[in-house]
DNA sequence: CTGTATCCTTAGGGATACTG
DNA sequence: CAGTATCCCTAAGGATACAG
């Protein structure tokens, strides 16, 4: 996966996206990021799908590299580091919002609520502000 | 990528999709589809992205096998074959739509019409039906 | 035209030991 | 706790020849 432009595949924006996010984790990091609130290593690290330490903090390098997500060093306690996305991470939420969608209407084995799913079908634009929002908040 | 649910990861909806649809071409096969009005083998075979036969042919099979494509014989010609997106297929648009709005914004090598981007943004509900309509029509 | 089959190379990723 | 460094292995993918 290469970031300068030069080695694109090409300049579609669906190969765009593939090429900053397109591998088996990276959209599981930004999932932890984005909606459950987690935001130290450790925490990434304890996701269902056992990421195993190199691979999280490679994808954790390039994502800060193509500017999705930040690090700063935590003002309680120096020694830690806490991660978070950068606006550019937050408009993926969209994204993220539509896959939920999309899996939880093709999988019945998929654990996400329906009555959320259906307000999300019936408002999208309202919700997806809402949610922003949110998320703003919580990064702030 | 597996796809019957013991071997799943998780029961993620985000990892549904990357169990689904989560390498290097599946999505660059299914924006073909769906935006590029292409049907036949060696039409997707001549995407900017170079995909080798090989591999095309073992999507096609998985995306059909997942009822995300159908295959049927050309009526007009009985050595062709053509390729379309089933419903499950077409539900990807609204994906396919944040994602080419997220790259758009993000990417300024991105080839996608800023002014069609920015009536998407205003108005997601209305677009997305209207194109649904469109790709269905397309494709009856 | 629509694929299969094969060969080969490489990138991605698990496991695990180790470091500041 | 937050990573780095290695080792090793496999799956994914390019090239290309060939078949129905």
């Amino acid at each position: 996966m290469k970031n300068n432009s030069e080695n694109y595949r090409s300049r579609c924006p669906i190969n765009f996206l593939l090429e900053s996010l397109g591998d088996k984790w990276t959209l599981l990091v930004i999932r932890d990021l984005m909606f459950k609130g987690k935001r130290y290593f450790g925490e990434l690290l304890a996701s269902d799908e056992k990421i195993s330490t190199n691979i999280l903090a490679e994808r954790l390098k390039r994502l800060e590299h193509n500017h999705i997500v930040s690090k700063i060093v935590d003002p309680n306690n120096g020694a830690k580091v806490i991660y978070s996305l950068t606006d550019k991470g937050k408009d993926l939420m969209p994204i993220m919002l539509e896959v939920t969608a999309w899996s939880s209407k093709h999988d019945e084995l998929t654990n996400t609520p329906a009555p959320f799913m259906q307000a999300f079908e019936q408002d999208r634009t309202g919700l997806m502000a809402k949610l922003r929002f949110d998320l703003d908040k919580l990064t702030k």
